[in-house]
DNA sequence: AGTGAAAGAACCTAACC
DNA sequence: GGTTAGGTTCTTTCACT
């Protein structure tokens, strides 16, 4: 699996990558199955104008490439029976930015948690959980986030409403 | 399309309802849809258990009832030419506040736009962008954020990497 | 790389527990 | 609500361009 945008040696000085690794069709192909993750090959065939074994085979060579990484079902968590959302902002004391990869791989496997935002900023990590009950999210912060002898503060913020955007997967 | 968790009248008082309106084998289809959302309906139906025909009877009872809001492939948006992302937190000014849903939704529907995350706390959005370049990021806060006369303050926060988590969509 | 045709697999409407 | 049975549609391979 190729990662997209990396350096290619042409001669001897690293190039960066021409940005469009995808053709106008392929382009349509992800395009298309953004929005409609489960429209049948056949239907995704007709739409981007080419065979349905065509299109078959460039949508293998895009899952094998990695461009599209999976398909996944959009679920409101809170039919999961976690309908409080919350972004708590993490900041990890400086001895521990070391372990930083490790923590963040620890709260991507907590049942919690929709995403970990790995930032720039004077904050090391966004983390985007949804909680059962308010003391759910409580103890979540409590017992994993302040408690842990990494990180130094927290400061966590309700979610109203989270919208999809353009460009969402 | 009946919202999670809405209130029921059942003796005159507002009753929480029950958190689970899902049952076992919902669940279970729900769950490998979020992991696999190509998946045929014949080998989710073994996978839980049940004739094709039920698991299908049941897969759209779940799309009409809105618990699965649709299917999205997956894709970096480094693929689309898209390498830099940011998350940038969004302050309104107080007597912007009314317009904030239309605002929000300018904002979901801007091409750049990951997600929007409405905030309880001090900042009144998370805004998640991905952009071609720096200077793609630059014009798009300042054209989009900065100057918009709702906008109080903007900060913005590269992110060097996003993982999603195990209840992510 | 792209195509078309044919075999196999999946879907989906029923009739029936 | 669940199943078995069937015609219909989709997927997938392969020989050819």
């Amino acid at each position: 699996m190729t990662a997209p945008c990396e350096a290619t040696e042409v001669t001897g000085v690293p190039v960066a990558k021409d940005v469009r690794e995808l053709d106008d069709i392929d382009e349509r192909i992800v395009a298309a199955l953004r929005r409609e993750g489960r429209m049948p090959n056949n239907a995704l065939a007709d739409k981007v104008g080419i065979a349905a074994s065509t299109c078959l085979t460039r949508l293998r060579s895009l899952i094998d490439r990695g461009v599209i990484a999976g398909f996944h079902a959009e679920v409101d968590p809170a039919w999961l029976g976690r309908p409080i959302q919350a972004m708590i902002a993490v900041r990890l004391r400086s001895d521990a930015r070391g372990a930083i990869t490790e923590f963040s791989d620890r709260l991507a496997g907590m049942p919690e948690v929709l995403n970990v935002y790995f930032l720039a900023g004077a904050d090391d990590f966004h983390v985007h959980v949804a909680a059962r009950d308010p003391e759910d999210l409580r103890s979540f912060v409590v017992d994993h986030l302040s408690s842990a002898p990494e990180v130094a503060l927290t400061e966590t913020n309700l979610i109203f409403e989270h919208k999809r955007g353009r460009l969402a997967e």
